[in-house]
DNA sequence: CAGGTGTGTTGCGTTCCTTGCAATGGTCAT
DNA sequence: ATGACCATTGCAAGGAACGCAACACACCTG
C-alpha cells in the first residue's frame, strides 16, 4: 500500500538469507543504490538492521527485543508453559505448542525430550502446515468458508509418502480432526516420527492454540504414543482451564 | 532519513507495549487516522503486524521468524552454545552468552544452571549495559573515543548498592577490564547475584561476544565463585579458537 | 426508533518527499 | 600510480504519501 514502507519492509526477509552488501539489496529491491541505502540507513536507526564491521548488513538487534516482547505478550505461551514442562518430564518426548496467525502456523513453545527428536522445528518458524497435528487442529476449528479458502491457497509437499497430498484431502482430514477433537501425524512429514495433539481452546470454547507431543518410530511406535493421549487431551484442558480462567493456577508465581 | 518508513517502523515498539487500536496508535505517531491506516496495513501484508479479533493490533507472526533466522545467522552462537552447555553441566551455574551492538548489549544465548537464579534476563533482551560483567568486556574493548562516548550517553540506574553510580566509576571499571581481561558482577543488579565473565575473541583479537557464569550469594560466595575463572577463561578461549578458524570443532556434526 | 458517539474506511487534490541520475570520495588491488 | 569497485552526496522532476472531509458501520442511550 506504501510503496517507501514495502520495498524497506522487504529488505528484512532479504537480509534474513544473510549478510548483505548496498549493492546486493539494491539489485534484489530492484531500486538505485541510493535509494537502497536511504532504506537501510532508516532502518538501521531503528535498531532493524545491523552494519557489521565489513560495512555489509545484517538483521539486528532490536528485531530480538521486539520479537521477545511479542512473545510475551501472548499470555498463552506463559500460561502453558509450566504444563509442557510436567508433561514432558512424564513422557520423556518433545512437547510443542503452536498459535495459528494470518494462514500461518507457527511454533511459540517447545520442550526438549529425552530421545533426539530430528524436528525441523524451531520456536517462531512456521509449521509444516499441511502435515503437523498442531496445524490440523488450528485450521480445523476455522469456519467453514475459511478454512476451505486457505485449504486451497497452500502448496501440499510431499514430505513422505504419507503426506496430505492435496486439498481435498486436507478438508477431509480437518473434518475428521474437529469431529474428533483431536489429531495425530503419523510420518507425513518425518518418515520416522509420530505426533499426537490436542486443542487448547479459550472461555468461548474457540481453538486458541494446540499442543502435541512428538517422538521418533525407534522410540515408540505409533500405537504406542497413541496411548498418551488422554494425557496430552487431560494437559490441553488444563491449560485451557487456567488460560479462561476458570482454573486459578497453581503455584505458578513469577 | 525516509518520513514514511520512519513512522511506520515506530509502531512496532508502539504495538510491543501491547496491542493498539487504530486511533491510539494515529495519536502516538501524530498523524491521520487514514495514514496510520495505510502504515498498518502495510505492516500487517509483511507479516510483521497481525489484527486480532477485536480489530486491534499486535506485533505480528513473521517478526518471529525473523528473528529466528536473524539470530541463526550469528554463527558465534552456534559455535559457542555446546561450549556452553558443557560448562553449564560441569559448574551447574547459569551461563549466558552475549554481544554488542549499536551501544546496545544483548543475550543471546542462556543455559539455565540447576540453582535457580532470579535473573531478569532473556535471550534477546538488553543487559544492564552499566553493570553485567559481559557489557563491560564488551564496551572496555571499544576504542577509547568510543568507549568514552558510550559512557557518557548512558544512564546508570542504582540497581543496588554496589551498582556503578556513574560514567567517572565505569570508564575505570572498564579500564580495570580491559586491563585483566575478565570482569565480575558482584552484586550490581541483583543484591544476591554474582557473575563472573570471559571475553571471546575474534581472529584479529577484537572481543566479538563475552560469556558469564552467574550463581546466587546462597550457593556460592563470590570468592567461591571466582574459583570458577580458570574454568571460565577456558571455555571462552575454545570457543575464540574455534570461532577464529583456529580449532576444527570437535564432534559437532548438525 | 431516532439520534448520537465512537469506531474504521475511502476518494481526492495538494504538497512534499522519494526517486534515480550523475558526480564525488574512499578503499583496496594490481 | 592507476584503475576498479563500492558507498555516499546533491539535485531536479515526478509521483506518492499526506491530511481532509465524507462515508459506513456498530453500539449505546434517551
Amino acid at each position: 500500500m506504501s510503496r517507501t514502507v514495502d520495498r524497506a519492509l522487504s529488505i528484512l526477509p532479504l537480509l534474513a538469507e544473510g549478510p548483505a552488501d548496498l549493492g546486493r539489496v539494491a539489485d534484489r529491491l530492484g531500486v538505485h543504490k541510493s535509494t537502497a541505502l536511504r532504506l537501510l540507513r532508516t532502518l538501521h536507526e531503528h535498531g532493524l538492521v545491523y552494519r557489521q564491521s565489513d560495512q555489509r548488513y545484517r538483521l539486528g538487534a532490536r528485531l530480538f527485543a521486539l520479537a521477545q516482547e511479542a512473545m510475551e505478550s501472548l499470555d498463552v505461551r506463559e500460561i502453558a508453559h509450566p504444563h509442557l514442562v510436567r508433561l514432558n518430564e512424564t513422557c520423556g518426548h518433545t512437547v510443542h505448542l503452536a498459535v495459528h496467525e494470518d494462514g500461518e502456523v507457527l511454533y511459540i513453545d517447545k520442550v526438549d525430550g529425552r530421545y533426539p527428536v530430528r524436528m525441523y522445528s524451531r520456536i517462531g518458524r512456521p509449521v509444516a502446515i499441511t502435515v503437523a497435528a498442531v496445524a490440523k487442529l488450528l485450521l480445523a476449528d476455522l469456519p467453514e468458508a475459511e478454512r476451505r479458502a486457505v485449504a486451497e491457497r497452500l502448496d501440499y509437499p510431499m514430505y513422505t509418502a504419507r503426506s496430505t497430498p492435496n486439498a481435498a484431502a486436507f478438508l477431509k482430514e480437518l473434518a475428521t480432526v474437529r469431529e474428533q477433537g483431536w489429531a495425530t501425524d503419523l510420518g507425513g512429514h518425518e518418515e520416522s516420527i509420530n505426533c499426537v495433539a490436542a486443542p487448547v481452546r479459550g472461555a468461548d470454547g474457540r481453538v486458541v492454540a494446540a499442543m502435541s507431543v512428538s517422538a521418533p518410530n525407534v522410540v515408540v511406535t505409533a500405537d504406542e504414543l497413541l496411548t498418551l493421549l488422554p494425557l496430552v487431551r487431560r494437559t490441553a484442558d488444563a491449560i485451557s482451564g487456567e488460560y479462561s480462567g476458570r482454573t486459578p493456577a497453581k503455584g505458578t508465581a513469577e
